[in-house]
DNA sequence: TCAGTATTCAAACAGTTGTTTAAAATAAAG
DNA sequence: CTTTATTTTAAACAACTGTTTGAATACTGA
């Protein structure tokens, strides 16, 4: 008796447990132990369903993956590409504060750009490919067809890195910082900022090429 | 006899080799044996003249420091605050990626932002905040005077947080991205894109709020 | 019920790494 | 040279943590 959904299966505890504390310390930081605890299980239960802690890792990245629903970001005709890409920031940074299961993922994915392990390559790019492709498309939108492949792609991790700010700075620094309470909120005004900033520095990289 | 500038004393071979080690590894996953191997002393000397790691880390920040000399980036009326902006952006990255002693005090820098340990958080506002606050009078200089603090502080932000991406993406990645080689020129490209994204974004950011 | 399988558990084990110790070596002082 | 203080050294120690073990328990199907 877990938890209000009945009781799961060990193996599906150890993987939610192992989402919850892996996207928040980080392969390394994150115990086996820890993460037993979390999930109810005994310590030997990791070796018994998942060989080891680096299976597990991996495991849980599919896992996160499964519960993971890509956002609908309409991109299609209908919105112009700005304002697209303004949705689409609003909803990456939503993303990876979400608490939860449709956090996971994203979380997961921050994580792993600011501490690499290096142990999920294999799925890495299978994974985190469309969701670059998406932006890509939407850069290129605004810039221009024949924009330079180069400076599209130095756009992308101009805006990606920005939104990276959200893990790699603790919440109580940025919090001191900008003086605000950490909350949706903030959130969505450094959601606003971020685009706003990055859509004139992509028109800039465009028009000065053109 | 350990290097061609005669036989220093063990607590600064110690200290350099300290730099060496954090600047590439971080806190936790630099090992204090390997410092010592490198620095060419006992294990034992790091307790003899630090008592323990975390003191030894400190330390090795105020030493980074004393050898960092602050490049003087011409905040004088001469150059328009759009032309320090771009020189201030490309004497960062041409820090972090300095090699040797010049480098030490911002890859370490880079490395706390990457991978906060909190141990030198005293000594923390005390060097870094001078950095912060000459980006910011170089952003307010763009932005107008009147300019919100929030909105600056943001800039700042979007600047340092593309910056980074030197340290927190392994060099091989970003040659898989942007399939070149990583070397001096590549690092002057970045500058030049960052501060030229950054630059437009500052100015629509200003610009908005008038 | 019963046999066989699957799962859980506490405890021990093994590897790594920071720290301490006590003796040996070196340098300094008288 | 002798004595004293300083520094270096190898080895042991201790704490943490991932992994394994083998017995105990729960479950499944006949």
């Amino acid at each position: 008796m877990t938890g209000k959904t009945g009781k799961r299966k060990t193996r599906e505890r150890l993987l939610v447990a192992a989402c919850e504390m892996f996207a928040r310390d980080g392969f390394h930081n994150a115990r086996v132990a820890d993460i037993c605890c979390l999930a109810g299980a005994n310590v030997a239960s990791v070796n018994y369903y998942f060989t080891n802690k680096t299976t597990l890792y991996i495991e849980t990245w599919k896992y996160a993956f499964q519960q993971f629903e890509e956002p609908a970001f309409s991109d299609n005709a209908k919105g112009t590409p700005e304002a697209t890409l303004k949705k689409y920031i609003h909803a990456i940074m939503k993303d990876f504060t979400a608490k939860g299961r449709m956090g996971y993922f994203s979380r997961l994915y921050l994580m792993e750009l600011a501490r690499p392990t290096g142990l999920i390559q294999d799925t890495w790019r299978e994974l985190i490919e469309p969701r670059r492709q998406k932006l890509h498309h939407i850069i290129r939108k605004i810039m221009g067809k024949n924009a330079d492949n180069d400076k599209v792609l130095l756009c992308e991790l101009s805006i990606i890195n920005q939104c990276r700010t959200l893990l790699t700075i603790k919440h109580s620094d940025l919090e001191y910082l900008l003086n605000k309470k950490f909350n949706s909120d903030l959130i969505k005004s450094l959601a606003d900022h971020i685009a706003e900033f990055s859509l004139a520095g992509i028109k800039a990289i465009g028009n000065f090429n053109e």
